[in-house]
DNA sequence: GTCTATATCTCGATAGAC
DNA sequence: GTCTATCGAGATATAGAC
């Protein structure tokens, strides 16, 4: 768990409530776990957010920025397009915590707060247009198919990383992840043959 | 929504759990709203189920079993193996409500109690033997390559449906899944030129 | 079987002192 | 900036009458 320790208070809160939208969502966060988490009082947090819906969309957009800024590492970085694709998939990931803006998908309560229904699509929106790209890449250099949709291809990949979670999630163990990516990326290499 | 003004107060109750753990998940599920639901007292509910731990396993396991029936029909069916495969991908759904199954992985408190852990974890098992046993048989009869590890392939399929919801949710639209569905297909049948 | 009353917590926030 | 007190509402039952 990140150390808070040294962090001040509005930072501390900010911190303890990535953590707990990650592992419980926002509907089953409360102001209470959130200030317990960051070893600060009623008073200062509400001396520095408005409330629940404030505080998690800060900290929500940060827990996002994070997870853009590793699939960018990924999808836009060094190798030929079809590797950035594969290395994607085959990233390291903390599976059993699930994938932090995935998880809001699932939380009607945070659907129904624009603020957080916002940052959602427009991560989203982000990471499927890095993966397109990619993939569009690979189609024009030969590396995949002339006949592969990139858009098509792009969604089949993020699907499978964000069911890969699911499941893994639901068995309590990574390995329904692995063998979900390690099936998508045999596919790719087959359909490239 | 299920119509319940006929059945009596025990099916009424186990009918709005099965909705309200699909809409909102365990966590989010209060025993008021489910009462409210199934217009039902709180005697009455009291009577029937020791409280919302005992009715909502009673509730996630029908939902399970509905599940796994749909599941059955389409990759235990008619049609070679890898129709069926294809066809449980591009099987209709109510994309926007999400698999009612895959809902609980996402909530820690449902994961947190045994009965509904367990059901969970169950009836993925059973969903992952239906689809690699009927890319085992694809492999066997040559409509899929050789080099396919049915297991492997059997769970990106599923991660593919189950990310599929995600993404949509996350969207407000069926799209995604159906462009992650589309591009799954794409890579099944290309890799077995 | 179902009803109403009651109990104890927690939620999410506001008020005002320091 | 942070503290404590307080609030009305809802969560999740239990008790006992009918």
């Amino acid at each position: 768990m990140y150390d808070m320790s040294d962090a001040d208070a509005r930072t501390r809160l900010i911190d303890s409530t990535r953590e707990l939208l990650w592992e419980r969502g926002y509907a089953a966060m409360s102001p209470r776990a959130i200030m317990q988490r960051a070893e600060v009082g009623q008073g200062s947090m509400y001396h520095h957010f408005t409330g629940k819906a404030d505080l998690a969309a800060t900290a929500f957009a940060d827990n996002a920025e994070r997870t853009l800024a590793a699939a960018r590492r990924s999808l836009a970085g060094a190798g030929s397009a079809r590797e950035r694709l594969i290395g994607y998939l085959n990233r390291r990931r903390e599976v059993l915590r699930g994938c932090p803006v995935g998880r809001m998908a699932q939380d009607a309560e945070a659907l129904d707060t624009p603020e957080l229904a916002a940052v959602l699509r427009e991560t989203f929106a982000e990471l499927r247009g890095l993966a397109a790209a990619a993939a569009a890449e690979g189609v024009a250099s030969g590396e995949l198919p002339e006949h592969v949709d990139p858009d098509e291809l792009a969604e089949t990949v993020l699907a499978v990383v964000q069911g890969g979670y699911v499941l893994a999630r639901a068995e309590g163990s990574p390995v329904p992840f692995d063998r979900a990516v390690a099936g998508a990326v045999a596919l790719i290499k087959a359909a490239s043959c």
